[in-house]
DNA sequence: TCGACTTTGTGCATAGCTTCACAAAGGCAC
DNA sequence: GTGCCTTTGTGAAGCTATGCACAAAGTCGA
């Protein structure tokens, strides 16, 4: 009865290759616009930054697509990693919230050029609505429902204000959506099922902060009692 | 002579805990502000989304914080985390490139509530360098060395496009900076020394496309072959 | 003061990921 | 063909992270 949702066990593959495949793919496309027909695993690791035994495993779990002495065909690898990755397909998104963010991820050239083709727009602020945006018109969002219905979105992005993630998360579960990527900060609560991903724009910097806070101190600051004058 | 640059094993803290605390972090901050005095284990793991024994044992690595019976004073922790992850003290923060992404990081109000003060805008866009967002003034790229070393600049978010971005790194590299939040769809080369966060907004969306794949065949595509009329 | 109750901190087993190192497999020159 | 050279694919070992389960440590009421 345990369901581990966010897993990729399916048919054996792990996470941790799975989440390496688009960065593969990325070099490889490069490769190929450059007019590179085959290459070593030892040049493509070196192009996606990571170490090439790594590389060979990760291939490995979609198949045995290499010839040895050789290397890999660039464009028979782009096209196996791709239907691996379910990009052979056209994945209609719909994006919720267009601030800032939400434009940027609208103008995004690198949605389009993978099968992402963002079917919806849509925002709660009435200035907003009926703006143009990357080629769409946004919408209200009450016609959120509609929108996923009628477009066949299945795939949601949230770059709405943290209070309102939650709700929207609940709708467009109810409305069938199974895929999420959220770039608002709060954890969502999704029922067993539903694919959340999350983008944090401020974790990462927090991560870097703590690194570089190593850097300067060779140390962690050893005062670990609580300063004098704050309040417990 | 092996360097592990972007690991934190500097006092044994482990990578994927440090990547928790900032979690853990919001989670408190949203106890604090309605008035929570303490917490358990098992409240705030639900509140950040991970297990309670994970938590405990990421906890632990800090110190030894808690009181058995009773559980974590929101505010001490909250101190505790702060000062682990560097936040206690103010980090001056360059966004280079200012189209839609810059702008909404630019306007993202959760850093300057971390500690992240932006004390630079670059483009390299004319009709962009002048323009006033989130209080500043967008300057010219080529002021970038002087920004770095004027402002005493120790991060720099790079949110260029993907062509300009290892120029950029490099710059800033040189300039002294050894702490990068890379936006742009490259990997960047870096010498030892240099951590490099990246965040990548179509990865993310590849990784839910592999999950809704596979939730809806009920198992990868079963063709393996290359089909016909694709050259090789 | 004592005993019942709660909750932390952690030893241990397990699972997952990374890396090494090498046999197997294919290409290529002659 | 044959033998050499290159590069893949993978077994095995080591490392990191996760989660269970419980002793230790504290609170609180009587």
């Amino acid at each position: 009865m345990i369901r581990r949702i966010p897993q990729a066990r399916d048919r054996g593959i792990p996470d941790a290759t799975v989440a390496r495949l688009p960065l593969y793919l990325r070099a490889l496309n490069g490769m190929a616009e450059r007019g590179t027909a085959t290459v070593s695993s030892e040049d493509l690791a070196l192009a996606a930054g990571v170490n090439s035994a790594k590389l060979r495993k990760d291939l490995s779990h979609l198949g045995s697509y290499g010839t040895r002495g050789v290397g890999y065909d660039v464009q028979y690898l782009i096209y196996q990693i791709s239907r691996e990755l379910g990009l052979t397909q056209d994945w209609a998104v719909a994006i919720v919230g267009v601030g800032n963010l939400g434009r940027a991820l609208a103008n995004y050239g690198g949605f389009a050029s993978r099968g992402f083709r963002i079917a919806g727009l849509l925002d709660a602020d009435p200035h907003v609505v009926g703006d143009r945006i990357a080629g769409l018109v946004v919408e209200h969002a009450d016609e959120l429902e509609s929108v996923i219905r009628k477009r066949g979105v299945s795939i949601v992005v949230i770059a709405t204000p943290a209070t309102a993630a939650q709700q929207v998360c609940d709708r467009v579960i109810a409305a069938g959506v199974t895929s999420i990527l959220n770039f608002a900060p709060v954890v969502l609560a999704v029922p067993d099922g539903v694919d959340v991903r999350k983008v944090d724009l401020s974790i990462e910097l927090q991560i870097l902060a703590f690194h570089e806070q190593r850097k300067a101190n060779g140390g962690p600051i050893m005062a670990e009692e609580w300063p004098d004058g704050v309040v417990m």
